[in-house]
DNA sequence: TATACGATCACCT
DNA sequence: GGTGATCGTATAC
């Protein structure tokens, strides 16, 4: 099922434990991938100084003061996109990075150093074949910059609303972890954030995290 | 208008 | 451990 405005409504650092587990779905053409997220981070409110909101409402951050669930995407280092979940409530700026996932399915896009679309090479030929074998291969994709380039993500998605949109969206874990199903909770890490050291009192905060195992 | 630098990654030693 | 790639954004002029 897919994940619903109020799921990104909560408060933020709820919101990145509570997508650990959950899986992105990103459409490309006939292909799908499917993607579990296991690492998150948390940029929570004006006065959180690592939020690039903390510095005011301008153009690039304009996504965040509005309402949940929409994309917030950015670039980063001149080459890497990074995407991140708008949380809480309008006015309120707040998102989760998506800093870690592991695609479960989909065929592995070949690394390439370069971002460009067609750069991507896409063989059907693997695709039917891999279908056929009803190969399972899981692949773990540390990093938001990697995130965004295995998933084909970049500006575009800027500003879109994940709860509607037909290309990337969100379903809730399958894992069914509730006390009743009497399936063990998820262990999840808590860490400081990656390369904030700027960012003062909230520098140390461990607003990043990661699922165990 | 100009400039410094970052929520990164890959490749080097 | 260190460094280069590469460009939008914020900030300073």
């Amino acid at each position: 099922m897919r994940l619903t405005r109020s799921f990104f409504q909560q408060k933020t650092l709820q919101v990145a434990k509570n997508l650990l587990g959950c899986f992105l779905i990103r459409k490309i053409g006939r292909r799908q991938i499917i993607a579990r997220i296991i690492e998150t981070e948390a940029y929570r409110g004006p006065k959180d100084l690592a939020n690039h909101a903390s510095k005011g409402r301008t153009k690039r951050t304009e996504v965040m003061f509005g309402q949940a669930g929409h994309a917030y995407i950015y670039l980063i280092y001149g080459m890497y996109y990074c995407l991140n979940v708008v949380t809480e409530r309008i006015g309120y700026p707040s998102a989760v990075l998506i800093r870690g996932i592991e695609i479960i399915n989909g065929l592995k896009i070949p690394n390439s150093k370069f971002q460009e679309p067609n750069k991507y090479h896409i063989s059907n030929s693997k695709f039917q074949k891999r279908r056929t074998n009803n190969e399972l291969r899981i692949t773990k994709v540390i990093g938001p910059g990697k995130v965004c380039r295995e998933l084909q993500i970049d500006k575009g998605f800027h500003g879109a609303d994940l709860i509607k949109d037909k290309r990337l969206y969100f379903i809730r874990s399958a894992d069914g972890f509730s006390r009743r199903s009497g399936t063990n909770p998820p262990k999840i890490k808590r860490l400081p954030r990656v390369g904030v050291d700027y960012a003062k009192e909230y520098k140390d905060k461990k607003w990043r995290f990661v699922l165990e195992g």
